[in-house]
DNA sequence: TTGAAAGCGGTACCAC
DNA sequence: GTGGTACCGCTTTCAA
């Protein structure tokens, strides 16, 4: 059954095409009846405007750019992008938005944004290294959105989460338990929010007057298996009682590192987690770890970018302040 | 800087139009000088031509759209999709095409496709709950492939997994060490890949004189927390040494429940999960499964997609051998 | 080897 | 209220 063009449409109902644009378009202009008879014959054969002919006249074409960088292919595989993912295309689909995927080896992003296959952009996960990428994405003058800070850019609008905040949040909650050797296992500094949650940790120490250890501290691309690597160096090679670990992802590796070694968690080691994925709430133990809401920052960072989109407000950044949530992978210091 | 439009390439390079379209589309019948001419106009300025305005001519969006059903919000949250996901959008972006995500709360699967938003269909776990849109799919004739085998509808290509072939795997290997009780926590049955799990799982039994068992049998929608629940209930009401997942994500839960209750994994009870999901390995035990090859299958599916819109090849189907990975969470049945 | 003109399926301006 | 027509940015005859 092959969709009609707007021509055969306007002939089976008896008027021009314009009068069946006008419906197409909700204008008012049109008598009642003629609308109702134009509305019938499109009922009646399924018809649907073609969206290219659509996007050429408007200069429209209701859909927004998801861009991944293909480097960091971590993110098609943590469940915490998923839900931000799941937010962006809710929201999108509830205002009549398409999404298109952006995940190109061929570093094909430009080429999309220049053959004007979006409107906008929401640029996820973007750190140091996209810095050439992101400039030129200016250059486009397409509306854009970063799902994560990037440094010395405050042109670009941002739906951000306080990694601070959250840092000081998940290291405080570890040193009110009596915890002093805190190791860290962290994402690459290249993103803004890594660099941001290290900042955090020694805020918090500080404000403590325990020392920094940089060797407590190790930096690793986020996967289950270097949260199980990183954790098995540590502790071979340090000595401490609880552990903040930069996402839940990780902190899956990391305490099975910790089983391994004949220690339990919480009783020996405590562990922090980040991100609040779904089913931290079902390991055992049930992982503390710090909500990003990722779900709500996906919904935020579209209503933005819609807004931007449609001119209907300016170009600003919004921070969401990430919650604490305390659950079984913590506990009091051990006694020595 | 806006783009410009081919007409303004053409008369910066002092041709028409129809010569830069000539050079666009890579035709022969043009002088080496012209073209490089041409190129270099191009390059200048960036140009890329309006995907819209070639749609509309070509008739083709080089846009694969992929087809989630809101129902099946399942999908988004679990890891093993997001390999197939990550597949189908590298295969996608390696022949230039680009991946539409839909998966709509408005149910607007049929309107995206009557617009002519994209060339081609990627259905994910598709169930027999669908059948009804799936009818209304293809009488748009819409190139497609379903990822899932759907019920009675053979004349839809499908790029699936033996899952009978996997579950007779998974529950061979229990019988082979010596359990006889096998518990089963299986997907819905609407989706046919579940259906013949238990299928697989009911013929190993027979083929071993083992009597089926209804009530070893529990049927839950996916999730970990659903798989947590049900293990909770099978612990209280039956006995069992063994048990076969469905999938991996449930089995961690599952394995948290056994947990919870005093039990060991695989010391008491043994479990096999379904999918191998990257983390299982990492987890405490390393989770027996059997692979599904996620990552494959998506680009086997946009691969045959592929062929299909560019009439390169037949409609056909492609099923993948599952096989049995082997690691922590099965051993030999405890001597009573 | 190149260009003029028609046409793809819509929208929008201007008459009537 | 409704229709004629130009036009959006490109591809594709057909002629030169």
């Amino acid at each position: 059954m092959k969709n009609l063009t707007i021509s055969q449409i306007a002939e089976l109902a008896g008027v021009s095409k314009t009068t069946v644009s006008r419906v197409l378009n909700n204008k008012d202009d049109i008598k009642g009846e003629t609308r109702e008879r134009i509305l019938q014959v499109i009922r009646e054969n399924n018809y649907r405007p073609n969206s290219a002919a659509r996007t050429i006249n408007n200069r429209s074409t209701r859909t927004i750019g998801l861009l991944i960088p293909y480097q960091a292919d971590y993110v098609l595989s943590n469940p915490f992008y998923y839900d931000v993912i799941r937010g962006i295309t809710v929201e999108a689909d509830l205002n009549d938005y398409y999404t298109l995927l952006m995940y190109s080896q061929k570093d094909s992003y430009l080429k999309t944004v220049r053959e004007k296959r979006i409107d906008g952009l929401l640029l996820i996960s973007f750190g140091t290294q996209h810095i050439k990428l992101l400039q030129e994405l200016l250059e486009t003058d397409i509306p854009m959105i970063s799902l994560a800070k990037v440094p010395g850019f405050s042109t670009v609008p941002t739906v951000s989460v306080d990694d601070f905040d959250g840092a000081k949040k998940a290291v405080s909650h570890l040193i009110e338990q009596g915890h002093r050797d805190i190791a860290v296992i962290n994402g690459p500094q290249t993103l803004v929010g890594h660099a941001e949650r290290i900042k955090g940790y020694r805020a918090v120490l500080e404000s403590h007057g325990i020392p920094y250890r940089e060797e407590l501290v190790l930096e690793r691309e986020i996967s289950v298996e270097n949260g199980h690597l990183a954790m098995k160096k540590l502790l071979g090679e340090q000595t401490f009682t609880a552990a903040f670990i930069c996402c839940d992802l990780m902190a899956i590796g990391a305490i099975e590192a910790i089983r391994d070694s004949g220690l339990r968690v919480p009783e020996d080691i405590s562990i922090v987690g980040y991100d609040n994925i779904p089913m931290s709430g079902h390991l055992s133990p049930a992982l503390t770890t710090v909500d990003q809401f990722a779900y709500k920052k996906g919904r935020r960072a579209t209503q933005a970018l819609i807004a931007q989109m449609e001119g209907t407000s300016m170009r600003r950044s919004l921070e969401i302040k990430p919650e604490l949530v305390i659950r079984g992978s913590t506990a009091r210091r051990p006694r020595e």
